[in-house]
DNA sequence: TAGATTGTTAATCGATTAACAATC
DNA sequence: TAGATTGTTAATCGATTAACAATC
């Protein structure tokens, strides 16, 4: 495996894009790919796309662009995407479940194997063919099948707490789903999927093209 | 209201995160909070704080601070948080459900008011307390309830179909979860909520710390 | 050969951080 | 008054974009 380079997180969270794309072209049958046919579709500067894709050690032809199907090769061995990575989810709600039933997760590197939680009425049944096992037992199997990987979809108040019994487990990455600040050691992987960051985008966009009544004042404004 | 000011996507993404400290801070009584307080919970510069915070139009008072409750008051009123836009939801499938199962949307200025599917099986069924409807009526209510949210739970081929439904329905601002590149018209929004970045930063950050076979190799990396 | 594309270096732009004056 | 904090202006840093040489 070829040295992992240290890359922007804005790189980073373009290349899943890439890839999809990339594998959509696969599908239609097409060998080869420019970083401007890739820029055009997403409305990126094309030298943008060839930097994030120099980043990923991916060595293209002149004249030619780079070959699609050792490209997606590339960029998912950059990611960590090639072998999934085993997980374990820590809170079977909503947000639990659906992220349970997301078939796709193994194509991003992700297996969630198995679902805790402290209420012991969830533990016992299974939710979408994954375990719900009681989060006490979360320590020992975690070291036993050296799970590298949590995810955490327990309410706030509750977080840290789990945060810290993944630490203890030794979880080297944690997913957080929960909207709260959370406290790491030195060493840990921390990386937060806050919607709210997201709504917050959204409404406040939103607001400024609305009056106070609710009514359109302006259409100018344009996000892609 | 006052003007809403031109803010960058960084800036609006760490208003979510001040608004629930503030939330907390006056749950224990707290009347007023400095820059300085706040940077030091989420390990910011003071300074970055401070012009977040005076991007929102928030007005301190030197030696003091911010007044928590107007502070909170302000950043709700700068994210549209302050009176919920009402919503609807396409894609009753789990992610539509844990959506649609989380009680605070009411906080972040969102009120999801019914949902839409075109599997005639799911509709007519309620998801906590809210109606499933047939997603071909989605139009006319859209247009008679002035509704200017829409969200996509969809699977990824579908979104697209669902997009330009929504924009031909008058809804402006488009918050979407399925992992697909959508086309949107100059003047409407569109907010992508995609889970597959967040986890593109942590896996790759992951494979950083571990080497070929699984082992930790490093432990230096730290991600706050 | 000609020309499109890669790869790379330089310029620009914007966000973050530092410095400091004003204020209560 | 003294000093902590706001508000603001300047410097730094990093990402994006532009320019251009190398290549097939």
């Amino acid at each position: 495996m070829s040295q992992p380079r240290v890359v922007s997180r804005s790189t980073l969270k373009r290349l899943p894009l890439y890839l999809h794309l990339l594998e959509s072209l696969i599908d239609q049958g097409l060998q080869t790919v420019s970083c401007t046919q890739i820029a055009e579709k997403f409305d990126f500067d094309p030298t943008q796309v060839r930097k994030d894709l120099e980043a990923t050690g991916a060595v293209g032809v002149a004249r030619v662009g780079f070959r699609t199907v050792s490209l997606v090769i590339r960029i998912k061995e950059f990611l960590g995407w090639n072998n999934a990575h085993d997980a374990f989810l820590v809170g079977a709600g909503n947000m639990g479940k659906a992220l349970l039933g997301y078939k796709d997760f193994d194509k991003y590197g992700l297996n969630i194997v198995a679902a805790f939680d402290k209420d012991t009425r969830k533990v016992g049944s299974r939710i979408f063919n994954r375990e719900v096992l009681l989060l006490a037992k979360l320590p020992n199997l975690a070291k036993r099948m050296h799970i590298n990987i949590g995810i955490i979809t327990v309410p706030a108040e509750y977080a840290q707490g789990v945060v810290d019994l993944m630490v203890a487990s030794g979880i080297k990455a944690i997913w957080n789903f929960a909207p709260a600040p959370l406290k790491i050691p030195e060493g840990i992987i921390l990386e937060n999927a806050r919607l709210t960051q997201s709504l917050a985008v959204l409404t406040n966009n939103l607001t400024k093209i609305l009056g106070e009544d609710g009514e359109i004042i302006e259409v100018e404004y344009c996000r892609r």
